[in-house]
DNA sequence: ATGGGGTGTTTAATCGATTAAACAAAATTA
DNA sequence: TAATTTTGTTTAATCGATTAAACACCCCAT
């Protein structure tokens, strides 16, 4: 890499202090510099193709411009499509953003908040998997500003923003039941991450007040470890039932696609056999024979709002916002109303 | 953001001097350090939480450890996962990477090469666009270590590694040819980027030196603009031709998802009435009720031999290497032998 | 003429880590 | 015992930008 033209350059090539230089090209003490030797410093600036060195000016004021966002899995569309939204949010505040994946692996969400601080981000967005909570608790405790967006700890008092889970969920069960299906399945992980929780309190809740059924029979949990087989048998489960399930909610957008997929292989007909809602809005479910009803999430709200906290936060890091957002339903083929 | 712990409070917690803190924890004059006050300043980092500051330790240095990978667009799941490759190939040898998306827009590209270099990357990986050979030059002038994927450019003298485009293509044909298809369509970009216009090149030789068919006419472009309807608009066009297509080769993802799309709308059954060849490992592909015929990329050594070169070109600037990998055609029902 | 106020610019310390070179003390050799 | 090596540690410069404080003028009013 070519030696880089520093401000020193451009001082001894004008004939000042680089003080002077630096002031300039700042837009600082404008008042009282030379007009003719501040242009004379631009163009020059110009001419030698100076670029500020942001490590050095990093280490002087403390701040590196750049925001850390910590995805559960950067190759979820959901996470991706968040990342863009984020990156256009923060550019407009002129912050970079730095992406990790944690794979909802917490050692590896450990490392990638170690990573970060070490590189002194100015603020952190994350969205934090299982057994992350001492995590969150450390950062809080160095007063490293953060957010939490999709998933959050309902008992930490930190920022976050996410889904209202509990009432999305609750109204697509909502539809599944004035569309006249009755035995209405759920596929969830089994897991203790809140926001997945909250989907499937709300589909007890539900099925429970508004048809007064009990969803626990129709509940099936996969593990994250074989989520694909898990996924296929408890199905096979849910259809082999005395009385087979003819609708079912998926709690992800990963569970839903290996769900459709195994729809594909066992040549279940949706609707006709089988009504099918899942989250989340990807191209994918357009490429169903039967376009799939799914739960829209926030996601440019969700952004913009996630990385105005965590600006705020910067700001001032007492400031502690939160904020849960209602998703919006989407109507599709794989719903239509029992005839 | 509370005060880190610096070389300077271990040391006067030590009663040292920080020069001897920093040979210590960096391992460096190893053989005559008292074995004693090492192990008293080891234990004191970690007794206070020390962590490196890499703006520091970048701005002596002169290396960040960084690399920088800029792709064509993040949302694409070619990008994604080439993105999460790289990300793991890349911390084998201690680097982190910087993720960018140009969203094939020439000017954001110059943009984020322009805040990589200020952020002293170490090198960088691209996937460029349209109209970006005026950065790549300018790279290359500066003696920025770079490597290009999946796309490069032929004439300049560069590291790229990128699929084998005419070849793969013209095997996806000659499968087509081999199943007994005759009317074989192409749908691709109106574009320059070298690559995409390989994949016509080898759909044409292919058709002509397989079979001695012509297959300008059967070959449509649409634009990046209007993409979704202009996929409609050409298969249409194709379908309704005097003698229509009965297969057709999908030029890319993005292409295909909308094609695909499109023929659910209008009920074109796959294989029966059209027979589908895509470019690709999409999950999507699966949903579909007739799983997808494709081209896979060797995503896995592309990903790793990028990052090889560029390691290889930051040790010696002089150094050029370039690899086009053979794919591979995964065939499944899209693709099915005619009756 | 003297002191106060602008104006335009420079000096010098600083951020935290790295590292060549210097130094001091102990150990070894002559 | 004096000279030399080895061992263990410190000094001080450096990376490049920022910025408070100092400085040197000039102008003007008392």
């Amino acid at each position: 890499m070519l030696k880089r033209v520093s401000l020193k350059d451009i001082a001894s090539q004008v004939g000042v202090s680089s003080a002077l230089v630096s002031y300039v090209l700042n837009g600082k003490n404008t008042g009282r510099i030379n007009k003719l030797v501040a242009q004379k410093i631009r163009d020059t600036a110009r001419e030698l193709n100076y670029r500020t060195n942001q490590i050095a000016r990093s280490l002087k004021t403390n701040r590196t411009n750049t925001l850390g966002f910590i995805v559960a899995n950067i190759s979820n569309p959901f996470s991706s499509h968040l990342a863009r939204i984020i990156e256009d949010e923060a550019a407009k505040s002129n912050y970079t953003v730095l992406f990790g994946s944690s794979d909802e692996n917490a050692h590896k969400f450990r490392n990638l908040i170690e990573t970060f601080v070490n590189r002194q981000v100015d603020g952190l967005i994350l969205a934090p998997g299982e057994d992350t909570a001492d995590q969150i608790v450390y950062l809080k405790e160095q007063q490293v500003p953060f957010v939490m967006i999709d998933r959050y700890y309902p008992d930490l008092d930190t920022n976050y923003v996410a889904l209202d889970n509990f009432n999305a969920t609750y109204e697509a069960i909502n539809h599944l039941l004035a569309c006249g299906y009755r035995r209405i399945g759920m596929v969830n992980y089994d897991t203790t991450i809140f926001n997945l929780n909250e989907r499937t309190r709300g589909y007890l809740a539900a099925l429970k007040n508004e048809a007064n059924i009990d969803g626990t029979e129709t509940l099936r949990v996969v593990m994250n470890r074989n989520i694909r087989s898990d996924v296929n048998k408890v199905m096979d489960e849910l259809l082999a039932l005395e009385e087979p399930v003819d609708a079912l909610l998926f709690a992800s957008n990963e569970i839903a696609l290996y769900g459709v997929i195994h729809l594909n292989e066992i040549k279940i007909k949706v609707p006709e056999e089988l009504a099918v809602i899942t989250f989340d809005e990807l191209i994918s479910w357009d490429l169903f024979y039967a376009p799939l009803t799914y739960v829209k999430q926030p996601l440019q709200q969700m952004g913009e709002i996630a990385t105005r906290f965590l600006i705020d936060s910067m700001e001032d890091i007492n400031s502690v916002q939160q904020l849960v957002l209602p998703g919006s339903l989407i109507i599709r083929e794989s719903t239509r109303s029992k005839a």
